[in-house]
DNA sequence: CCCCGTATTACTCTTTCGGGTAATTGCGCG
DNA sequence: CGCGCAATTACCCGAAAGAGTAATACGGGG
């Protein structure tokens, strides 16, 4: 016998297609109930402290403060939330981040309806729901050093074009740190010259437009 | 009166929740009936030879051959299909390439319902549908050089961190010629050095993860 | 048929990059 | 309290990059 409680949900997303999308599916399910939507993440926060949804579907990329600020807010005021990210992108930062801020699972947009359902249901009992594509991503994004939030100042501003001398101006520091930084970086990301690490910058997510 | 006449639709998207969001959204629409829906570019194509929707929303980025790839096969059979991308991505070479290969129309997921709605009835017209500020932008894409085959080869090899001379090997060239093809990739795309080249080739989507 | 743009090769010169190495400071963690 | 790590500064050096300039060949469009 099937439990007969509803789980009340809790959809996130600034495209609408989307959250129309997920409530017709989701509706077709019995034990299922949409109970909230929101289209970017302050709305999504202000919403879970009212209606406490028992499981929330939530895009990462949004206007405004992203899916995992979120995340990361309503895991501090509650730390039983169960959050499923769900999410076009699948780099390795949104991945990891998402984890980090405390989400329950994290899935692609293009999962079908019964992933989904049961997603929802084990992450309403508190499993970690993570498919095994990329799961196997996060063991080898565990091996990749990440970058200090000063290095990702440094990559930011190598990706314009700034010489190492500029990048030093821009910081305030010499041009030999902004030089060691460069190294740093090329060092963690495995990266050739520069160019390749910016690449991988954007590759992984570390950039965006 | 608006005329009873039906129009009859294609959904186009590897993303079985967006398909539903869209029918689910569009269905509630008397003179719009969804008659194929497909999850990829070759089956948008055979679908579309046999059942001739009156208009087609179509998805940019997808496995296989892509939704400007599709396009542009069934605009070749059928210069009167209407076409309208839907998508995520607002890349300026997405845009470019789909009003090229001959979409009638480029929104992105975004748009509200009313908008969609009234862009499928403009584009069963057979008039262009383009929201402003994606206009906007394509305005100034013009202004854009577009990179020549060659030099977006070249700059593929430069974001994987190969010196001139290597990708001079790659190419079958001289490290001269290839040193060519990067002052005029740092030219066109007005970028001071390789490094901020492949930066705005992920920003305007010439280069892809 | 000529012009323009692409693709190709070539040379010089200055600046920058990236490798190697090393030392200091300050902070958190065990 | 010491260990490790991030951040900082510093120096040397060979290789590469990018600017400037120029020439040739090829092909499409006016």
């Amino acid at each position: 016998m099937v439990p007969k409680i509803q789980i009340r949900l809790m959809l996130v997303d600034d495209h609408s297609v989307v959250r129309m999308g997920l409530a017709s599916v989701l509706s077709l399910e019995k034990d299922l109930q949409v109970v909230a939507e929101a289209d970017d993440g302050e709305s999504a926060v202000t919403l879970f402290r009212e209606l406490h949804p028992d499981v929330t579907l939530m895009d990462v990329r949004m206007p405004g403060i992203g899916g995992v600020a979120a995340v990361r807010r309503i895991h501090a005021e509650f730390p039983d939330a169960r959050i499923v990210m769900l999410t076009t992108y699948d780099t390795e930062e949104d991945l990891f981040n998402a984890l980090d801020a405390g989400a329950t699972g994290y899935l692609l947009k293009s999962v079908q309806r019964e992933e989904l359902v049961a997603a929802i249901h084990r992450a309403h009992a508190g499993e970690r729901c993570i498919p095994q594509s990329l799961a196997r991503r996060l063991q080898e994004c565990s091996d990749h050093r990440e970058l200090s939030p000063r290095e990702k100042e440094v990559l930011d501003l190598m990706r314009r074009g700034l010489h190492n001398r500029d990048i030093g101006v821009a910081l305030g520091i010499t041009e030999h740190t902004a030089k060691a930084h460069v190294k740093a970086i090329l060092s963690k990301l495995e990266a050739a010259d520069r160019t390749e690490a910016v690449a991988t910058g954007y590759e992984r997510g570390l950039l965006r437009p």
